[in-house]
DNA sequence: AATGAATGAGCTTTCATTCAT
DNA sequence: CATGAATGAAAGCTCATTCAT
């Protein structure tokens, strides 16, 4: 029922990929060298390369770490049976919540979007966001909740308010009080509700 | 009348600012090697250091030259005079407008946002196209055409929507067509107006 | 007893110092690429930048280290308490046995003597030899073993002395048998004493 | 009689070698740029290649232009009839004078002394001073006014101590006044005198 | 003849990756 | 296993030289 065996290291993998999303999300993949993530890591410049096979391998399995958390901040348990509003709701505060408390996550998620290092599988995640974001909206759509539109647009414009309030709170532009917070999602919802 | 001069001088310096363009839109300043960029601009790789000291050079003069660019795009003969509704109407038309004829721009624009390399002209560039904004917005709020919010709250969501928008449209997701950009302005509106 | 190690650590920066003296003292400091002082190293060119933050920090440690070899070589132990006559007999033969032996310190030390890419602490270097010699000719003076001549005047003659053998010698024009050291040694005496 | 031609830019050669002069021996050879010696000439960068065929060959050209003036400073119509006493006063006198009115080209020549980058003719320009000098000092010694040793060795000595008074002059040590250089003058006669 | 913008080879320096310890 | 010194390919940048004007 417990872990296997001794466990010291057990954490070393993700030490590293911690390093990493700090240093990633400050500098991009290109602007961080190798060694500087070990030093960070407190782990030798070698001992990356055992549980990464290339720095292009640490930046995707980075990614999907990250990608996945979020989407699971965002997705686990959600009530779908609740009312669209109510659904909006819960997504809104899901996600200014996980911004608040994983600024550098979604910092990295929003720089290394769509790179070119990406591959494969870690493109294929950030298909699955959205395609679970769309999925509610078509329903609430068809509930009459929502403008009878694009679900690609309502997305792109909930996604949008979200990217843009990251930027405005993390540059110190626009605090995030409850009231704020508040006052944004009813604008947001205003924006996409039928 | 003259010879079909080939293109004598349109300006080596400008030759080179549109093929750094291309490529740190696409693989970023610290992906991108300067002797791409000068077999990009079919140049020699010292030509580039006789236009600019150095690769931080370039992008800053990169930088301010696009967000003047979009600048002047969006703000001149901007029609103060009219009605607020009014006046966020040729705003969004002039964004997407923008954003449709000059996706790379717009892309590279978004990518180096508050880069660490980017020196304090630049970044003064970056204040200066919000402050525009949030002053015809507090006008708007002042005349009771716009929620009373902060400023700073209006102009992200704007900004997030059109971010959202671009990227949509650059991955495919969603199309722009006139229909779709009206819609997605109406809700952009409801988002903000009283 | 020991494996006969081939020279594990003789001290790799030992090793590039080394190989950077043969080829300063050769080709002048601007004139040698680092990559040619790796080769002659036998290591990495990258190596050469964990031992010392760039060229010029390598020239100046090297500066420093012979000079504090030669000013070893000429001040340790020396006999301040004989009489002046003697002192200088020993100062004259250390000298050439140090020029003997290390031709190609002695050829660096004199080609980058006053180079601009000296930082203060090699200039202070530079002082130091020339002040103790100095000391010991106001001692001489003192004793009326010397004219009372300016100490700089002096000093300036003898290391001058040293300097022309040097070339002559180096350039294959003087041989510097015992006999013709004696030589030199009482024509410069005579120049100097009282 | 008169120069045949315009002469406007009889001297643009000189002009040339005239900046290079300055350089050159401020930061040697490898560490100075062909245009930067263009733009102290007040030239263009390809002009210098219409009067010299490398940089190889205008070090070369200046070495011998300087190495020339100096020995004709030194030895155009030497009194060779006079005492060896009186000869040695004119030779350190004349040595002296052209040391302070020409401190930068006796800079620059001893700092590109035997330089890998000299030709066959500038090095036979090496030996042709030495020679006359040798020649004169051998004269002196048949003359029983010079000590009987090898004339290499008191060539080198005077040299040496030439050396030594121009750094001594050059780095402010020592100041050259008539006083100090009877003195000097003295001092020398003294090391090889009989 | 004179120019100086343009070039690309080569310089100094960095960094992803390896491997002896 | 973990390390970090060592490496060399490749980066940013300079400069001797050329050539269209």
């Amino acid at each position: 029922m417990t872990p296997p065996r001794s466990d010291p290291d057990t954490g070393k993998r993700d030490v590293i990929l911690d390093a990493a999303l700090e240093l990633f999300a400050e500098r991009g993949f290109h602007g961080t060298a190798v060694p500087l993530v070990a030093e960070r890591a407190k782990v030798g410049a070698g001992t990356i390369y055992r549980y990464f096979e290339s720095k292009e391998h640490l930046v995707n399995a980075l990614y999907r770490r990250e990608k996945q958390r979020m989407t699971a901040a965002l997705a686990d348990g959600f009530p779908f049976d609740q009312p669209p509003r109510e659904q909006f709701h819960v997504l809104f505060e899901r996600a200014i919540a996980f911004m608040k408390g994983n600024a550098i996550s979604v910092r990295f998620l929003e720089l290394h979007h769509h790179a070119a290092y990406l591959d494969a599988e870690s493109r294929a995640l950030e298909e699955h966001g959205n395609a679970l974001v769309e999925a509610a909206f078509r329903a609430s759509i068809a509930q009459l909740a929502m403008r009878d539109l694009p679900p690609a647009l309502l997305v792109a414009i909930v996604w949008g308010v979200f990217d843009g309030l990251l930027r405005a709170w993390s540059e110190g532009r626009l605090e995030l009080s409850p009231a704020v917070v508040a006052q944004a999602e009813q604008c947001c919802w205003e924006a996409i509700r039928r």
